[in-house]
DNA sequence: AGTATACCCTAGTAAAATTGTCAACTATTC
DNA sequence: GAATAGTTGACAATTTTACTAGGGTATACT
């Protein structure tokens, strides 16, 4: 298991506000009772995305969680390294220098196994979920 | 972090066997020194991947580990998944259909992070390994 | 035969990470 | 001012990680 459930959850509401991107702030009631999330957990996940300026969030009745700019300018990157931090195979490559050898040999295994995980999560867009996803539903319907 | 120490060392002792492939066992002594790695918590992960059939061993006086078979037909991924288990990044990939959602938006993009990883760990062989890492201190010698 | 070497196996364990829960507080709307 | 909804910090249960400890077994060498 790669990622834990802060980066699969956080995804997922991340989604749905794309989903209701321009309708108004969605409150966290209604995205963790609909994902089944808890409450209290999901509110700490989303406090990370506002940290990190993802989201824009509205007090009072009829508030709620909003994304802070255009679902083609979020990442599915930028929201799971908010959440879960870098996301690298080993720590060795993200500055620390290897320890023992000068030349390790699995360094470049781990070098390609983050290149490969990067050019997913860097170039999907919450925008293009949100494509895909009425797509798939359309065709859903049509059955 | 992607990766534990268990799916890093054990990678790293898979790599030293394939060093050392047709030349007799390697003790555990030697590359738990070499790559400064607990000796116990060595023997441990090397013991998974003998109960998968990955490495053998012979003991007593001059014994050690060696691989079962050619560094040409083991992977990364199966060290890999020997090691730390299916790399997924969430459980909803493997078996178990998604809880909630008919149609998981999400889904979509664990597909792809899984393939990408997939597509690295499973198309190396600690054969590639081996002679990549002699081209590298070739080089290195040269300068 | 005896001893040193080296793998085999199981149990335990301290620390860290994960996955939450709880409760008091603040801001906004009606 | 009452209800709604996000904010914050503390903390607790559980699991995973990364070992450690120690006795057992097989082999080689003298
Ligand atoms: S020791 Fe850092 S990648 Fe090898
Ligand atoms: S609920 Fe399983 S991948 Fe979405």
């Amino acid at each position: 298991m790669i990622l834990s459930t802060k980066g699969r959850y956080g995804l997922k509401a991340a989604f749905e506000l794309a989903l209701n991107y321009g309708g108004g702030p969605v409150s966290l009631k209604t995205i963790s009772s609909k994902y089944n999330i808890s409450e209290n957990y999901l509110e700490q996940l989303l406090a990370k995305l506002r940290k990190q300026g993802f989201i824009e969030t509205v007090r009072g009745v009829n508030g709620g969680y909003m994304l802070a700019r255009k679902p083609e300018e979020i990442t599915v990157g930028m929201i799971l390294r908010a959440l879960e931090g870098e996301m690298t195979p080993s720590d060795c490559l993200s500055g620390d220098v290897c320890t023992r050898e000068s030349v390790c040999a699995t360094r470049v295994i781990f070098e390609q196994i983050e290149k490969g995980i990067n050019n997913v999560i860097d170039n999907t867009y919450l925008g293009d979920m949100v494509r895909q996803n009425s797509k798939v539903m359309q065709e859903a319907k049509l059955l």
